[in-house]
DNA sequence: GCGACAG
DNA sequence: ATCTTGTCGC
């Protein structure tokens, strides 16, 4: 019954189901957050000159990694990065791990439905991880969504793994309040009667993202998960910046770009 | 009916 | 998401 449908009806319908368990994982399974924990970020980059929504068929590469929010990984990332990827994507001094899987995805984009073009390429990346993250930074909504249940949500219940959502603005929530203007500040974003997320500023005079409460995590879980993951030096939380970079690499590596 | 609409 | 030149700022 979890996965990921091809069909709009039943993805809606799965979607309000989502809803509801992640009502009940919110409330008895909420994480905790610390600056201990292991972060992960995933991204998905399209095969270049499929602009617009896209269509099935169409070829993506997908990253998933993980970062530590303050040690530094000595003895076992120096071993990781020097054995298993000579001439794969570059490997960011503090990253733990790093994956890339390509494949074809199975829709175009549609906003609500986004699952059905990156769910299934996103689980096979974060499940090709030897390590799971703590919590695992998406590029979707959670809550902030029609049915209730964004990508993030879903991807997080599919994997058992607690998630935030990260994007550039609301989908379906009231526009929300301008945070003031340094790092750290943030405006609630409301859906219904209910906060979803938050409008955070990650640097200084730089314009804010939205974190959105996903699989087993609120609001206020996924500011402070946000904060956590991005410094005074990225605006992107790091671990969505890095499976940025390390699936636009791999693309280019494909199309031989590279050498 | 019209506009909005994650990536 | 991807397509793309120039431009503003430290």
């Amino acid at each position: 019954m979890l996965g990921w449908p091809i069909d709009d009806a039943e993805l809606r319908a799965l979607q309000h189901q989502l809803a509801q368990r992640a009502d009940l994982a919110r409330a008895q399974d909420r994480v905790v957050v610390s600056g201990e924990m292991l972060l992960g970020g995933c991204f998905v980059a399209f095969a270049r000159g499929e602009a617009g929504p896209g269509h099935p068929g169409d070829r993506a590469w997908a990253a998933a990694v993980t970062w530590h929010p303050t040690e530094r990984i000595r003895d076992e990332g120096e071993a990781l990065r020097g054995r298993s990827h000579a001439r794969g994507p570059r490997v960011a001094r503090d990253t733990a791990e790093q994956v890339v899987v390509r494949d074809t995805v199975p829709a175009p984009y549609r906003a609500g439905l986004l699952a059905e073009r990156e769910g299934p390429i996103l689980e096979r990346a974060v499940g090709a991880l030897a390590t799971p993250p703590d919590v695992l930074l998406v590029d979707a909504t959670g809550v902030d969504h029609p049915r209730r249940a964004g990508l993030a949500i879903h991807l997080g219940a599919v994997l058992g793994v607690p998630t935030v959502g990260v994007t550039h603005r609301v989908l379906r929530a009231t526009q929300p309040a301008q945070p003031a203007r340094r790092r750290g500040s943030s405006a609630p974003v409301v859906l219904g009667d209910e906060v979803v997320g938050h409008l955070v500023r990650t640097r200084d005079d730089a314009k804010p993202v939205v974190a959105h409460a996903g699989w087993r995590t609120d609001a206020d879980d996924a500011r402070e998960v946000v904060l956590l993951a991005s410094t005074p030096a990225s605006r992107t939380p790091v671990p969505l910046g890095e499976a940025r970079r390390v699936a636009r690499e791999a693309r280019a590596i494909a199309s031989g770009e590279w050498g």
